[in-house]
DNA sequence: ACCCGCGTTTGATCCACGTCAACCTGCCGA
DNA sequence: TCGGCAGGTTGACGTGGATCAAACGCGGGT
């Protein structure tokens, strides 16, 4: 089959925001839907956006209408109050959703800021209720997803709560490696799309000791870091660390 | 009106779980539902339970079909993991929701324990989700529910990962006392339900310097506390103190 | 190829909170 | 009434991470 045989229709619906031929559909909302529900799913998910790395997706205190599914790139989301302090609330990769927090009060209560170039579905959301009352599977997801959610921040809470220095970055990069590993990334190799001081905020540290612990766990052979790019040779090693060192 | 005018059957109404006749209707699940909506709401809260204190609602591990709503009474929910440390998720009083971390697994991921003799009605999600799928202001509420859980959680991360520990414990007791509040109870003066140590989990500070932080308040004139009575002196300095004190 | 600037690393010092330990206090049961 | 004890307070001391400061190195622009 020669390029020239893709019609012009193929390549408008490639292009065209789909869930039915989005390859994350197995991560995304759509998981478990048959197929005449994901086209019915297709016709909600309308609008598609593009970010550059830096730009926002949406800020604290605008109007809340739409959750965002990532389609491609790597987010934050954080808070900030007035005094200066911020707090990364988040990272968030492909299949993800974005924007939860904005449903409580119509206002999105926190910032989403794209670490690379990104592109993200846009979900209106009532429409998205209005199918889900429609389609029990992907009301129950969307419970699912939301409740996932709750529980992430449940671990965060103990992370920031009861865990060490070395303690929290060995548990941020196995989650992360774990989440490189489920969308077929290498578990073991990957670049950081955020800076020292974006995971000393998320894990309520200080750069410097963030640099410092990389430091540590370079000379420990648990990985090798050269900037932004972690190569982790010591998966039962970190977890060990994480879990063990009490007293 | 005389005390003999209350037939068996009022009696029995005033008894039966019905959120129609809960005076938490306003706080609680059924909040801007038409009549004849929650006539269908009280056939799905089926169950009511008893707790006593130190009684376990749920444990971590155990299957999900329900969650509760609070109608008297005040809980922790906490997780812990094989090591031993514990970290306190939250805290719950009247009219609110627990259980929404089961959603996503099927499991419950935390403990539920009662710090109080109190009361929950159980409400299946099943049946919940069913409902909600036909009463589009349940539905969306349910969602403003656990947005606003997640929100919630922000919140805590911002606490346990931006402030010193006189400004968690001040952030802590201004949340309190605005719940009870919104409860009709005074937001000057309560009984906490919880330990120094439990309080300590929460904001990730040992007991030891929860005490101590409760003492400077007292020396400093923010606060009068003696063992779990708290009364709140100075609202506007705690709230300085807590957003302030930087550098 | 060079320079500039930001993100990062590394070192020295400080301090808030943890740790350990003693003591106090209100409560409950005998 | 008393004794025991769990929870709370207070003090002395240690330490992990913050803070302050300096130097490094990579990437982008010219």
């Amino acid at each position: 089959m020669p390029p020239t045989a893709v019609t012009a229709r193929q390549a408008f619906d490639a292009i065209k925001t789909a869930c039915s031929n989005c390859n994350l559909r197995e991560l995304c909302l759509p998981i478990g839907l048959e197929d005449d529900e994901l086209k019915r799913l297709d016709e909600l998910v309308s609008t598609r956006k593009r970010l550059k790395r830096g730009e926002y997706l949406y800020r604290s205190g605008q109007g809340f209408e739409s959750i965002y599914a990532i389609r491609s790139g790597f987010f934050k989301t954080d808070v900030l109050i007035e005094d200066g302090r911020d707090q990364v609330t988040g990272f968030q990769m492909t299949g993800e959703l974005l924007g939860l927090d904005g449903i409580s009060n119509e206002v999105h209560s926190c910032n989403a800021i794209a670490l690379e170039d990104s592109e993200v579905c846009a979900i209106p959301f009532s429409h998205l209720e209005g199918l889900s009352r429609e389609i029990h599977t992907l009301q129950h997801h969307f419970h699912k997803v939301m409740s996932r959610e709750i529980v992430r921040d449940h671990g965060v809470m103990m992370l920031l709560g009861t865990m060490r220095a070395e303690e929290r970055l060995a548990a941020f990069l196995l989650n992360l490696s774990q989440r490189f590993k489920a969308r077929g990334y290498s578990p073991a190799e990957f670049n950081l799309r955020m800076s020292r001081d974006e995971i000393g905020s998320y894990l309520g540290l200080k750069l410097e000791t963030v640099s410092r612990a990389f430091s540590r766990f370079q000379e420990e052979g648990l990985l090798a870091v050269h900037q932004r790019k972690v190569r982790i040779l010591d998966t039962p090693g970190l977890r060990k660390l994480m879990t063990h060192q009490r007293g």
